[in-house]
RNA sequence: GGUAACGUGGCCGAGUGGCUAGGCUCAGCUCUGCAAAAGCUGCUACAGCGGUUCGAAUCCGCUCGUUACCUCCA
C-alpha cells in the first residue's frame, strides 16, 4: 500500500530507493553546530529537515539511531598556521572558560530547537569528549601511509590518498582542478600540498583548548571529529549522513577520505544528504556575511530586517513549505504567508476533532471515496519522493478542503465508508503532527483573556444576574482559578 | 578562473514531455444581524532566442541574468 522512500544521494547524484544496510536498524548522523554563536535560520533549516527524516523513518517502523554532534573544540578560522580559535576568541573577550562559552551556546541551541519542536537526537556527542577516538583514528591513517607529521602537527596527505582513491568523489571535484585553482599559496607552511588538511594541530603557547597526544599538546583537525564519532556510535558503515550543502566540500569530502584512509575503508555513509541554504535577497544567509537572523530574534521580532515576531511553528512551516534541496528566500512577506498557511492547517486539526462518522444511514459514494483516498496517498507520495514536504503540504491542503466541506455539510460524511473516513483522519493527523512535527501554539495572552472574562463577570454582577455570575465562577474554578471580589475591585488568584 | 546549480504568475514555492500543484494577496459569489471562518469562481506563469517532437515550462544548444562551492559556515 505504501510507496518506498526515495532519497537524493549526493554521492551518486541521483534519487535512490532508501534501503537500510541492516534493516530494521537505521543509523543517521547529522553535522551539528559549532557552538560559538547563537543559532540562526540556517541552523533551523538543517535541524528541521533532518528532524522530519528522523520522524518519518520512525513512522516507517525503523529502529533509528540519530546522532548529532556538538562541535566544541576550538577550530581555527582557516587552515593556515596563523588563525584564531573561534571559541577561544569569545572566551578571552568575555573572560570566560572556553567550556563556559560552549555550554552557553549549546543550551541556547537546545532551547531554540525545542521551540521548533525537533526531537532530540539519540546521542549527542561532543568533539571534546572524543579526543582519544580521534587520536586513534589519526594513528590508523598514519599507519596506512596517508598522513605525515611535521613539528608536532599531523596532516592528511591528499595526493598520496588520491593515487588509489578518489578525493572529490562526493563534491564532484577533480584534484588537478583544485590544485590549479588554489587561491592562497601562501601560509601553507608545513603542508606538503595545499590540499592537505590538518588531522592534529600543535597548539601555540597561548592556545587554551589543548590536549596531549603522541605528537604534541594540541587539538584535532576540523573534519576528524565527525569521522571518529560517527564510527564510534554508528559503525564503519552506516546509512545516512546529513548536513548543510556548504559542508559538502571540504568537510564531508574529508570525512570520506579519513574514513577510507583509516581502518574503516568505507565511505562512512551509504546516503549523503544535503540541505540547501536559506537566502536573503538571493544571497546566502551565513555567519561570515553577517546577514543572518538568529532564531531568538525571529521569535521576538527584535531585528531590523523583521517587521514583526514570527512564532516557532511559523518558522517550521516556512521551512517545510519548500523542498529541502532548493534555496529558500527569507522575506517578511513569505513568513507572513507561512503564518496563515500554518494556522489553516491547525484549524483543520480542530475541525477533524469535531466531525464524526454517523452511526447509521451511511450511503457510500464510490467516486468520492476514491477521490479522498487518492488525496491521502498523494500526501505520502510527496514525502516519499525525496522528502518533498512542499508537495506533502500542498496535498494536505487539498485534503483539508474536503475535510472543511464535510464539516460544513457541503459534502456528506455518510457518503464515505468508515475506512475512508478513518484513513483521511489518520493521514491528516499523523502527517501534520507526527511527521511534519507541527503543533498547536498556545493562544495569545491568557491573562488578557481572563481579564475579558472578569469584565463580563463584573457586568453580570452589576446587573444582578446571579445565575450568570455563578456559572462564570464555577467554570473558572474548574480551571483552577478563583475570583476575588475586593472592595477595591475584582481580581483573580490561583485556587489554593 | 574551475565546478555545480538556478531563473515559474503580485509575493512565496512545487512540478520536469501531453492531465488544476499548493499557500499568501486581489476581485466576485454562497453563507452571515454585521463580520469572520469555510466553500465555490476568477485574475496575471513558466528569462530570451533557436532546435528536437504530433506535442515542451519540462529534453538539447546558444544568449542574458542570479547564486553556491573552491577559506570557517547549517
Amino acid at each position: 500500500m505504501q510507496q518506498k522512500l526515495n532519497l537524493y544521494n549526493t554521492l551518486t547524484r541521483k534519487k535512490e530507493v532508501f534501503e537500510p544496510l541492516h534493516a530494521p536498524f537505521v543509523g543517521m548522523y547529522l553535522c551539528g553546530p559549532t557552538v560559538y554563536g547563537e543559532p540562526h535560520l540556517g541552523h533551523a533549516r538543517s535541524a528541521v529537515t533532518f528532524d522530519v527524516l528522523y520522524r518519518y523513518l520512525k513512522y516507517l517502523k525503523y529502529k533509528v539511531r540519530f546522532v548529532r554532534n556538538i562541535t566544541d573544540v576550538g577550530h581555527l578560522q582557516n587552515d593556515a598556521d596563523e588563525g584564531e580559535d573561534k571559541i577561544e576568541k569569545i572566551a578571552k573577550a568575555q573572560k570566560l572558560e572556553p567550556m563556559e562559552v560552549v555550554q552557553h551556546y549549546t543550551n541556547v541551541y537546545h532551547r531554540d530547537l525545542e521551540k521548533l519542536n525537533t526531537l532530540s537526537p539519540d546521542i549527542e556527542p561532543r568533539a571534546s569528549g572524543h579526543i582519544i577516538e580521534q587520536i586513534e583514528m589519526i594513528k590508523e591513517i598514519l599507519e596506512n601511509g596517508f598522513a605525515y607529521e611535521v613539528n608536532g602537527s599531523v596532516y592528511f596527505d591528499v595526493p598520496a590518498y588520491n593515487k588509489d582513491h578518489n578525493y572529490g568523489k562526493l563534491s564532484g571535484r577533480i584534484i588537478e582542478d583544485l590544485l590549479s585553482n588554489t587561491r592562497d599559496t601562501e601560509g601553507q607552511g608545513e603542508k606538503r600540498s595545499p590540499l592537505d588538511f590538518a588531522l592534529w594541530k600543535k597548539a601555540s603557547p597561548s592556545h587554551i583548548m589543548r590536549w596531549p597526544s603522541p605528537w604534541s599538546d594540541g587539538f584535532p583537525g576540523w573534519h576528524l571529529e565527525c569521522s571518529a564519532m560517527s564510527r564510534k556510535y554508528l559503525g564503519d558503515n552506516f546509512d545516512i549522513h546529513g548536513g548543510g550543502l556548504d559542508l559538502m566540500f571540504p568537510h564531508h569530502e574529508c570525512e570520506i577520505a579519513q574514513s577510507q584512509a583509516s581502518h574503516s575503508h568505507s565511505d562512512a555513509a551509504k546516503y549523503w544528504v544535503h540541505n540547501n541554504m536559506i537566502t536573503v535577497n538571493g544571497q546566502k544567509m551565513g555567519k561570515s556575511l553577517g546577514n543572518f537572523i538568529n532564531l531568538s530574534e525571529l521569535f521576538s521580532g527584535n531585528h531590523q530586517m523583521l517587521e514583526q515576531a514570527y512564532s516557532p511553528m511559523t518558522i517550521r512551516f516556512f521551512i517545510l513549505q519548500a523542498h529541502y534541496r532548493s534555496t529558500l528566500d527569507f522575506s517578511n512577506e513569505a513568513l507572513q504567508a507561512a503564518r496563515k498557511g500554518y494556522t489553516k492547517l491547525m484549524n483543520g486539526l480542530r475541525v477533524l476533532d469535531k466531525i464524526q462518522y454517523p452511526e447509521e444511514g451511511a450511503t457510500p459514494d464510490e467516486k468520492l471515496n476514491e477521490e479522498l483516498l487518492k488525496l491521502t496517498e498523494d500526501c505520502f507520495r510527496g514525502l516519499n519522493d525525496d522528502m518533498n514536504t512542499a508537495r506533502t503540504i500542498a496535498s494536505l491542503f487539498n485534503l483539508l478542503k474536503k475535510i472543511n466541506s464535510l464539516y460544513l455539510g457541503q459534502l456528506q460524511i455518510g457518503n464515505l465508508t468508515r475506512g475512508t473516513f478513518d484513513t483521511m483522519r489518520e493521514t491528516y493527523r499523523t502527517l501534520v503532527l507526527d511527521i511534519l512535527g507541527l503543533k498547536e501554539e498556545p493562544l495569545g495572552d491568557q491573562e488578557e483573556m481572563l481579564g475579558l472574562i472578569l469584565d463580563f463577570y463584573k457586568e453580570a454582577k452589576e446587573a444582578k444576574a446571579y445565575d450568570k455570575v455563578d456559572v462564570i465562577r464555577a467554570e473558572l474554578k474548574k480551571q483552577g482559578i478563583v475570583i476575588k471580589d475586593l472592595k477595591t475591585g475584582t481580581d483573580w488568584a490561583y485556587e489554593e
